[in-house]
DNA sequence: CTGTTAGCGCATTCAC
DNA sequence: GTGAATGCGCTAACAG
């Protein structure tokens, strides 16, 4: 990567390196006008790109800024990086990206590559899990934020603060209304339905799915309705998908009507599609909610009642687009949940 | 952003610099064992982060990647992000992330930004364009892009080399065989169906979409039938959708029977929710078929005929995962083109 | 095997 | 207003 420098240009034009730094790149200082020209036309000859490594490293400050997600290509994931891509833009900055499965250690490693790049702040959008199995990784990754934090760097966290952080120092958490949104969806379908109640969640211990399922449970309750079974599986379609296949086979036999809550829309999607498979149609025999409103999803048949949460504005924030903290999401009524009329729903 | 240094880790261990650049840092030169425990408790104790900057500057290698995409929430994005990061995990570098909307001005900013930072290599994922509008944007990009490549830079581009570069020096480019799996999805859909043929397609002068359209003809000739109207649109779901409305007066008025191509899923969807809701079903009074299998929209229902892209693979490929540099897909015939028995498709 | 030295490209005090 | 000098944090030739 050699490309020309800035004492070529200034070589070129004939001035001093400061000289040539404060026309290029902004400084309070202001070279006349003629000289100014002569340095510009020099730079534009030799093609001069400003070396932002250098920059940084004298300025101390990267205009970095790094975002970690579970996978970009998952829809809820993609939508809240274009929300942290956006407020990057307007802050001049650029993001730099990182996947890391939703693994604790891979995301301290990633914490530790952004910190190595002088980021000026990361956002980790994934939910964090308090497994015990990741006790030690969470640990880790919490000594990493702080130290990170310690140093001047600010993070951005979307829906919960990080497990073990010592200080709130430098941390902006996004406040997701999980648990009353989810609560919010309960009582509303308390209202139209008279069957039970069945939570398709994720793995005990991931704070969004844990969040969701203890708000609907709460929803039930304060609607005067029993507690709904819960089915911990993946937090993906596959997971859904299996979760489907054997709720299918209770909907069939037990000819019980059941009234699904997935704890996401991709979840419900793979709900729905094993469901199908089994010949068991929505809204006809069951029916089913997910959560994010994702738009991807939006064209989907059965419409998919969920609740809405505003993906990109949440990206926008935890990235520090304003200082605004927290969110509001609403919850969307659609085909899915309908019971058929004339039903005993 | 302070942090501590190398030379602070030095000092607390008593060793020289170098010696402690050596043990933190692989280096070819091994230190004693005795010595390097020192210097790593005391990297340890102080929380040492190296400047990945610093060491960029050093050894002229930033480790880092770029990628341009049009909008990193479309899941066709997306999915060769998820590639293209793949591909930096293994190499041991970091995405940089851009969203351009698809404008070859601000593609060439982004492409000015990497090469600000000295990224190793650049991807860039959309399509580019070869409207007139465009013909000076796509100049400075390509400009750009040679300088980038001239000074030691590698760029990677998915589907069609940069209009106007002047070398290929540098340039990764992986073909996409859109032309040929469009004329494939013709051909087979020639096979089954007597209807009249009309192409939903992208704006004119889209690479992309122009080769799908061009395909698709030829695939239509080839089995001897007339050439499909062309309708021009938005290159995603609002523009299938408004296309989607159009055709709908056509179809419930003449009772043609058409099969639509919509030169993505995207806008294959966004045409059959118009459709939809005009009273149109797919595949009763007309058929319809996408392209790319978008992963996030196999659960739609009735499930979109398509054409298969190995997306992740494409992004890996452009980003440098291997040499290979070409890909193929597949046509998928599903349920949106399955003319009802016994009805006169 | 270890320490010294000289840059990497640029911003920024300082003198002039 | 302009130029010379210093340092950002680190790597890589060199000496020792």
């Amino acid at each position: 990567m050699a490309a020309s420098t800035l004492s070529e240009v200034a070589r070129l034009a004939g001035v001093s390196l400061a000289t040539a730094s404060r026309v290029l790149n902004g400084s309070s200082r202001k070279p006349a006008e003629d000289i100014a020209d002569r340095v510009r036309q020099a730079a534009d000859k030799l093609g001069y790109v400003p070396n932002a490594q250098a920059q940084a490293l004298a300025k101390s400050s990267s205009g970095l800024i790094g975002l970690i997600v579970h996978d970009i290509a998952d829809p809820y994931f993609s939508a809240i990086a274009r929300g942290v891509q956006g407020a990057a833009r307007e802050q001049n900055r650029m993001v730099l990206l990182a996947s890391t499965s939703g693994s604790p250690a891979e995301e301290r490693e990633a914490v530790a590559a952004f910190a190595a790049r002088r980021a000026d702040s990361i956002v980790i959008a994934g939910s964090r899990s308090a497994r015990d199995e990741d006790a030690l990784a969470n640990a880790g990754l919490a000594a990493e934020l702080d130290r990170y934090c310690r140093n001047g760097g600010h993070v951005g966290v979307v829906g919960h603060p990080v497990v073990g952080a010592s200080t709130t120092e430098g941390y902006r958490v996004v406040e997701v209304p999980n648990e009353e949104l989810a609560a919010d969806l309960a009582r509303e379908l308390a209202d139209s339905h008279d069957a039970g109640f069945v939570v398709v969640a994720g793995p005990e211990g991931l704070f969004t799915s844990d969040d969701r399922v203890r708000g609907f449970q709460r929803g039930l309750a304060e609607a005067g309705r029993p507690a709904a079974e819960v089915i911990r599986t993946g937090f993906n379609r596959a997971g859904g998908y299996d979760a489907g296949l054997a709720l299918a086979e209770r909907i069939t036999s037990a000819k019980d009507r059941l009234c699904i809550f997935a704890v996401n829309d991709v979840m419900a999607i793979g709900v729905t599609a094993a469901l199908r498979s089994k010949g068991v149609w929505i809204p006809r025999d069951a029916t089913i909610a997910g959560f994010d409103d994702i738009e991807t999803l939006r064209d989907f048949r059965p419409a998919l009642s969920t609740v809405f949460l505003p993906l990109e504005e949440i990206g926008r924030l935890a990235a520090g687009a304003t200082e605004g903290g927290s969110v509001t999401g609403s919850v969307k009524l659609r085909r899915s949940t309908e019971v058929p009329a004339g039903d005993p729903a």
